[in-house]
RNA sequence: GCGGGAAUAGCUCAGUUGGUAGAGCACAACCUUGCCAAGGUUGGGGUCGCGGGUUCGAGUCCCGUUUCCCGCUCCA
């Protein structure tokens, strides 16, 4: 898939994300830390407002799907069964020469020796380094004695909490296959290419959601559950062309995949589309594996047809981080207002993500004003985020609010004390509706989803 | 890890042959205005990424180091 040629926000994001408290880069004073990031006051909400779309479209409003919170660290034996620890380890190998870096167990093809020298005329010879092992798992110890025996593992990825509860959750909830189990978590990889913002980092979050069905239905539940995903990247507002299916092929699947389809989003700029979902047919891999590991039967029993199998699982899998980055991306907006000079930035942000959903202004500092606008101000943050500003031209106060994404303004006049109206502002319009203080909130709940 | 580039105010950046640090925007206070970045006055902010060295004197030159960016490699 090309790079997209819209011009690249990701500076002007990541420039943007500091001033105004969305991300900061993490460690900041002692020079900070190699990809990872923190989320500050309006990125906390932001993220927050993404998860919780994702739980309540997921594990609330579905009956099929149940919640869980696996711990991070986990039996060790947990990353031998799902592979991990033979796969995510690799010999390492760099050449002097042509300043390559290869897998020493894949020497045989490497492409370092069928490269152009950098030096024309130059004989062509690989001098390569000892191997190293790189593994992609943080490793550390669990309790005091730092011994091999006591090695645990950060989590490389959420799911294998999910398949080792799979029974615990199953007949607790006394639910049938077909059913599914959700769960937001951070996730950790020692990548050797971190980068690109909060794109790729050591430190991320996942939110996943693994359904157990009956084999031979899986192909059906994997068509459902692409499409369903797809139309929940939409339904948060990421538009539709810069939405992709990205499909597999053989040699690309992992090894636990039968099948697998990403959700690719545009970033444009060099990013172009990028992966910010995964959907995978991942057979009954894990299930066995953690069967054959543990020792402990995993098998589903079908009452109805007594009879007894290993689920086949269809993952979903969504970088939080990743998403979070798309809506940013996706809301960027650099415009001219009619009959002004300026332009504003502007967060096209869904509403339902927005960080701030309303602010309230008095448009000056006298009669009365600021103590009606804080007394609105006061009500309305029994409900949602509020933002309450009087400093500065009206004007500069819009701006301010447009650039963090705040759907809805609310200014208090010299009218409004005086006959109870105010005038409500809309972000993605401008549109302006005069209406008593009374009726703000309910005018904000009906605009306001979820 | 390798090669190349970079690091100065919250942000974007200037800073001459080495001579005690600047601009715009942002921020705070006040005045003025009063529904889309207006104007004025004043102010707060930087041991110039960090550590050494050369020098009477280093943001500037040298060495080391950290972080970031671009390539290579990797990306379950």
């Amino acid at each position: 898939m090309p790079a997209s040629t819209q011009p690249d926000v990701m500076d002007k994001l990541v420039s943007l994300s500091k001033r105004r408290g969305f991300i900061f880069q993490s460690s900041e004073i002692y020079g900070g830390t190699g990809s990872v990031w923190d989320y500050g006051p309006l990125g906390v909400e932001l993220k927050k407002n993404l998860k919780d779309q994702w739980w309540k479209s997921m594990v609330r409003m579905r009956d099929d799907v149940e919640g869980l919170d696996a711990a991070i660290l986990m039996h060790p034996r947990t990353w031998e069964a799902s592979g991990h620890v033979a796969g995510f380890t690799d010999p390492l190998v760099d050449c002097k020469t042509c300043k390559g870096r290869f897998r020493a167990d894949k020497l045989e093809d490497a492409r370092c020796l069928q490269k152009p020298s950098k030096r024309p005329g130059e004989a062509e010879q690989c001098q390569l380094t000892e191997p190293r092992m790189f593994n992609l798992m943080f490793r550390t110890f669990m309790g005091p004695v730092e011994e091999s025996a006591s090695t645990v593992y950060l989590r490389p990825e959420t799911a294998q909490g999910i398949f080792v509860n799979f029974l615990n959750v199953q007949q607790s909830t006394r639910q049938k296959i077909p059913f599914g189990i959700a769960q937001i978590g951070k996730a950790f990889r020692n990548e050797i290419t971190p980068g690109n913002f909060i794109f790729r980092t050591r430190e991320f979050e996942q939110m996943e959601m693994q359904f157990f069905v009956e084999p031979g239905t899986d192909m059906t539940w994997f068509e459902f559950w692409k499409a369903e995903r797809m139309q929940w990247h939409q339904s948060l507002g990421l538009s539709p062309d810069r939405l992709n299916f990205h499909a597999h092929a053989g040699t690309e699947l992992a090894h636990y995949a039968r099948a697998a389809f990403d959700i690719e989003f545009d970033f444009g700029g060099t990013l172009g589309f990028q992966e910010i979902e995964g959907i995978h047919n991942r057979g009954d891999f894990d299930l066995s594996r953690h069967q054959e590991f543990s020792n402990k039967k995993l098998e589903y029993f079908d009452q109805p047809n007594n009879k007894r199998y290993l689920p086949y699982v269809i993952e979903t899998s969504v970088g939080a981080d990743r998403t979070t980055l798309a809506a940013l991306v996706n809301a960027y907006r650099e415009e001219t207002v009619e009959g002004e000079d300026e332009g504003r930035t502007v967060l096209r942000l869904h509403p339902s993500l927005a960080p701030i959903k309303a602010a309230v202004f008095a448009l000056t500092k006298k009669e009365g004003m600021p103590d009606m606008a804080h007394r609105i101000a006061g009500d309305l943050r029994q409900h949602f985020p509020v933002d309450y500003d009087e400093t500065g031209s009206i004007g500069k106060r819009y701006r301010r609010q447009d650039e963090v994404g705040t759907p809805f303004c609310i200014t208090v006049d010299t009218d409004s004390v005086k006959d109870g109206t105010v005038t409500v502002r809309d972000r993605d319009t401008l549109k302006q509706d005069r209406i008593g203080a009374d009726a703000v909130r309910g005018y904000l709940q009906e605009r306001l989803p979820g």
